[in-house]
DNA sequence: GAATTAATAAAACGAACGTTTCATTAATTC
DNA sequence: GAATTAATGAAACGTTCGTTTTATTAATTC
């Protein structure tokens, strides 16, 4: 009938987020509905309005959080030195492990986005395309500094969102490869993708170069 | 109060199927509402359940269309010749003029699989792995031939599934780049991501060679 | 041209939805 | 220790949902 003992605003916020992600993850924004949402957290279904003013908010509010923090981690693991090929190194690296350990976040924010209403719709998408620029700006300056070799920067950049967001589509934890095993296998990929001046063919081209000069 | 003149059972499951497939991938399947499809088509509500007995055995045939178009548009495709790179070739680009030109049914048939029961969601991802495994057998053949250098034949087929698929989320017809530019852009992505031997590191091999025999 | 079948409209069903109202209790303030 | 505030439960609100029932009409069959 009231409030019980050792409830607290904070812990019952943070809960109420952590299920909402899983439970939209699971079976979508529209299919959640506020009751079961309470039930997981354990709380009767009104008790969510204090935390969220709607259920659009709370939705609103689990993309906003998920996109600034993969903005921040960015921030925090880009790389001091202005390597193209080591920025974006540090690039892919950073997207797989961030989104692999936030499997469940990243498919609200990558499916629900329909669900929002044209104001909160704008403000993700400008997150996602401040992030997004990030790579674009990693493939032109290498495109420039003769280090990559690229068609189109801006379809290669898409190309390459896709190839790496898609590791949560199949990757599963505890099973045959660890996420470094998957990072090494798809920064190998990206380096083929770009014809990153590292590999095998930069070798040969120095070769030819050298055999004819002698 | 009854049958209209001139309605006709072919014409409107027709409609429905079309209308169904617009509006679920533009709102999602649990926000789309049964009155809200039939005003659509044009209709009232009861006359749906004439022709799909629920609204998720609807949206099951949806999918089950969309995947056997699919399978059977890459069976017309497929070349004769067992080249591996010709072979790989062609899945590409049959695979993204497929999936651009039904961007609609592909967006409803990859977002909404959490929306099917277990019996219509294991006959969905039958059908999907069976395409997704001739990915693969074209990628392990060419590998065992030499013809293309890959690490992890199952973690390079999900990730050029996910490349190619992902055109639809960016690509517009009647904007910048038409299809059969975009396909030659991703072809030639593919081809590197691959290490295909029809490229310059090929023919740097093969002028090395030539050089040192001199 | 009567009988039958296919296609639809209209209305109603119970259930469940997001949200609000209001009473009640724990914690905090002074 | 009284007053206030934060947190919650319980119940109810009006609406809308997927689906069913029933009646009616167009097309087809014989």
């Amino acid at each position: 009938m009231a409030r019980t003992a050792g409830s607290d605003g904070g812990r019952t916020e943070a809960a109420i987020r952590e299920a909402a992600v899983q439970l939209i993850a699971r079976h979508g924004y529209e299919a959640v509905t506020m009751r079961q949402l309470a039930a997981e957290v354990g709380v009767q279904a009104a008790a969510l309005y204090r935390y969220f003013p709607t259920k659009e908010d709370l939705l609103h509010s689990l993309m906003r959080e998920h996109m600034e923090e993969l903005a921040a981690t960015w921030e925090g693991a880009r790389p001091d030195n202005d390597d193209p090929v080591a920025r974006l190194t540090s690039f892919v690296a950073n997207h797989i492990r961030f989104h692999v350990e936030r499997r469940h976040a990243t498919h609200v924010s990558n499916m629900e986005l329909r669900s929002l209403s044209r104001d909160n719709l704008t403000s993700i998408l400008k997150l996602r395309t401040a992030y997004e620029k990030e790579l674009r700006t990693i493939l032109r300056d290498g495109a420039d500094a003769g280090l990559l070799d690229i068609d189109d920067t801006g379809l290669t950049a898409m190309a390459i969102i896709q190839m790496i967001t898609g590791v949560i589509v199949w990757f599963r934890p505890d099973e045959r490869l660890s996420v470094d095993e998957v990072t090494a296998t798809y920064l190998a990929m990206t380096m083929r993708l770009t014809g990153a001046k590292t590999n095998a063919e930069d070798r040969h081209v120095r070769q030819d170069a050298e055999l004819r000069a002698r």
